[in-house]
DNA sequence: CTCACTATAATTGCATACAATCTAATTGTG
DNA sequence: CACAATTAGATTGTATGCAATTATAGTGAG
């Protein structure tokens, strides 16, 4: 009824319905951000800015566990969309700091809309979404 | 205490502590994958392939949530590693089907250590990890 | 039987992710 | 002060993911 390759069935993973779900939700978003001109980690990367504006690209990594290498492409790409600005710090040359622009700030209004269509299509009762968000807060810190 | 901006705050989302926490635990399987010279989508697909083989790409796509457009890249890889091969179905040419060498049928044996790995740096408790993994194939189904 | 339709992979283009490396700026220490 | 060590971002290389398109092979209605 169980033998020693059981821990290597699919199903007995922990890890990869964790990838599955994570990916089909944000695929999710993808019709909701698409009239916004953002994607997914641009997305996430905005609301961070609407929290709280003039952070550095450090932060924004540490709160998006992201590094440069992610960061400075989707930075850029927001950029040249008119959202933000970068510039480097004058204290201290190495920082680099990221500023809504106005169209950058005025789409905040805009994204409202996202997360109420998002809570309509995910079939979740909210007691699962609760245990949810706070497991994988346990795991996170 | 509560303005019409709530739900636009990274800490009110579900979405973004999934696909955090699905990054990190992917990130956590790197050093015990790489002496097996698979990456995580590698090692995926070749627990689908351990657990029924000789299966088709489609019915690969559709276990690991993957379409071919990720996969045809993957499996070249993995044929490229000699730990599969790719063959047209004879009765129908559009198939194509996927099966292990016996390099990677050997492989098993030695990825038996990575769910074990796994599972020690994992700080989960057994009822999270069920709860978690409930509410995650409630979503998924 | 034929031709539109469908199905399966492969290909192309774009956007992440992350490791490793690099550059420039700053800091700590003797 | 001099200089090694550290830090913040950017760059490069590799590997996904997914949408859209293409190529080829089967299918089915008339």
């Amino acid at each position: 009824m169980n033998d020693k390759y059981d821990s290597l069935l699919l199903k007995n993973q922990l890890c990869f319905p964790l990838y599955a779900v994570s990916k089909e939700i944000i695929s999710m978003y993808k019709p909701y951000l698409d009239p916004l001109g953002l994607t997914y980690t641009q997305y996430i990367t905005m609301m961070v800015l609407w929290e709280h504006d003039n952070i550095m690209v450090k932060t924004l990594g540490e709160r998006l566990f992201l590094d440069s290498g992610t960061l400075t492409p989707v930075l850029k790409k927001l950029e040249a969309h008119n959202y933000i600005t970068r510039k480097r710090g004058t204290e201290n040359e190495r920082n680099v700091y990221i500023n809504l622009t106005q169209v950058g700030l005025a789409l905040k209004d805009k994204a409202l809309e996202v997360p109420k269509q998002i809570a309509q299509c995910l079939d979740i009762s909210p007691d699962d979404a609760k245990k949810l968000y706070k497991i994988l807060y346990k795991i996170l810190d």
